[in-house]
DNA sequence: TATGAATGAGGCTTCATTCAT
DNA sequence: AATGAATGAAGCCTCATTCAT
């Protein structure tokens, strides 16, 4: 029997089922971040793209698989602004006052593209299970390092406060970041946001609020 | 022994009533805390009190009945804490600092007496029901506007920078706050936590991080 | 040791629960008549009373029993009316249209003064349970045996045609006897209604729509 | 043998659907008449087809979705026995004798076939919903003017007495059809009892049971 | 490889019945 | 005798996952 079939090419298949699984994956994104975890059906991601929805079966395990995939995405993104910057390349405060400029900018830049990673990362993961937990739970807590790094280098070159209490001073300074970008994400003129937040944000971590 | 006199049997039943419906809220806050709104089941707060789930519904209207009841409660005490303090009573910028360490220091302890409230509050509630949402949101925009009394007032009085954005700052500073209730929350040494969290805050705002 | 406790009167007492039973009965009539066997819960009926529920049990055995008996009070009142004349006393078709006019409105005011009859009677019993069906069943065709009686009566004195099918008249008549009560209950102007009805009905019968 | 052309594939598929959607309907359709629509259960459908309950909402929003289309088929299956005749067409009693007696063995038939007829559109459909009542109070008002039309006429043409009430005599007469319907149903040897029970109601509809 | 029909576990809610007070 | 709190069986509905085509 002589099979007609055309030949499948292996390559382009990959290529193909790559596309595919990509395509998926941001359809994904953007419904979770609408509709979080649990409102959120494998038939509604399937209908963002006319897909069949048993079609997502033959590219993700299932829903918690495509889900983990969907944050480590938000993740990747989150770190590369994060580390930017070169945490040692800076010697006077005007310098490193540029960096958190840059990195706060970089950032708003990106949750503004990126509505749904506030709630993506701080909450919505949290409790879907245990695996996820812990990895967003690692990630915040290397994000927190990285920007200590920035301040452990000021302190030891004495642009920064001695008595700094640089872990805490690092989380707290990623927190309004993070807060800026959630903020700036809801504002009707994100641009004006954007700079009112960015000035305020530079101003209170680098001069406080007094007169 | 003194007697009591035994009260009359409708102000006893009320009394239990009252009793069970206080104990299922609290159980209620506790698994929506840690299993958030869709992953927690009428059953399982039924189990939490060993009682039949049937009966949770003697006591509440449906599931989100005693949700909006939970979140009420969390907003309160929120409230109240923001609200202990009164904005127009500072002159000067060191007076203006003891409210901040007060209002920290009473929101730290509240936040870690009640780890759950920042999740229920930020993330948890949303995307629930419209109106749930909506109430959330006004009681942030209250508790920034509460915030920013403060800051106005600072302005006013010359004791804060002219150029202050009151409104932004106002919510930076209530992020912080929040930020470190997450922490200490999650702290094996919660003194220690608080302590360090209280100081560095009140640094960063009133003076920022430089040396 | 003395006990001051009022002694009960057996008899008193059996009147008492008498009555509380009978009472229990017509709000239950009163309920399963407007919202039917399945839609009626005994807290409904319990309430109608300000009665608590649990009192019921003290009465009934269940909901069941209740409703037979509800039934049977209906029935009974029907069969007071279809056998509140005697068949054999009529002798010609004139006094037997008067005996026709007499039950018509017997009926057509049983059924106004109770209009639940013929939802109750006709379709609500049914499917309750098998004993129940059959109850109804046998009072159905005890109902035409007795119209058939007078039916029979007028053949034999000559006054109603030999050729008359009388099993299928009687309970043709009687279908048109309770068509009517159904549709009085429903009119606005009763009193009007009721006279056209029956006006209508015993033209019908004894002499046809026919010019 | 021949051979037929193998439907494309969204052709088949619908009529697969449409041949499934019809057999629930079906099974319903049954289910309903025996129960009635408080006792019938989504799984009791389901499992007449031997089909899992979650299968049903494929085809149907829910049970009450399902009724609405039970009882819109029976409304129209009875509507078209009423409309088959022409009200207009006959001059002489004899002549709407014979339509009666072609409607009535219409509806004894349909009736006959459809056994369920009486006590889904009498009684089960009510107090569902009031979108169903008020549709059912519409289709059994509209019958009954359907069969005034015909004793107007009647009247006009002077073959029927001018002093019939022809909207209480209409109502009369369906409810005369109806009930040879029921019991033709319930008869063992229907297609005598058909005969009978026509045979009695033309009779009495157009001469009376006197002799 | 793609599809979507089918499935049933699981969650919400109601209510008849029991039983301690 | 009366009460009503408690219970859990049972019904409706959703949706992740499987599988035949």
């Amino acid at each position: 029997m002589t099979v007609t079939k055309k030949p499948s090419k292996p390559q382009e298949s990959n290529e193909r089922a790559e596309l595919r699984r990509s395509q998926i994956l941001d359809a994904a994104y953007k419904v979770f971040s609408e509709k979080g975890y649990r409102d959120t059906t494998v038939a509604d991601v399937a209908q963002v793209l006319g897909m069949g929805h048993g079609t997502f079966y033959r590219y993700f395990t299932n829903k918690h698989d495509i889900f983990e995939q969907v944050m480590n995405s938000a993740l990747l993104r989150v770190a590369k602004v994060i580390a930017s910057e070169d945490p040692k390349a800076t010697n006077t405060l005007a310098e490193y006052r540029g960096q958190v400029e840059r990195i706060g900018s970089g950032m708003l830049d990106l949750l503004d593209s990126d509505p749904a990673i506030p709630r993506l990362l701080f909450y919505e993961a949290m409790g879907i299970s245990p695996e996820l937990d812990e990895k967003i739970q690692r990630v915040w807590e290397l994000s927190g390092e990285v920007t200590e790094t920035y301040l452990i280098n000021g302190k030891s070159k004495g642009f920064l406060r001695a008595d700094l209490d640089t872990s805490v001073a690092a989380l707290a300074i990623n927190a309004l970041i993070f807060e800026g970008g959630r903020r700036v994400v809801r504002s009707a003129d994100k641009a004006t946001a954007k700079r009112r937040w960015l000035k305020t944000l530079v101003e209170m971590i680098f001069g406080g609020i007094g007169s």
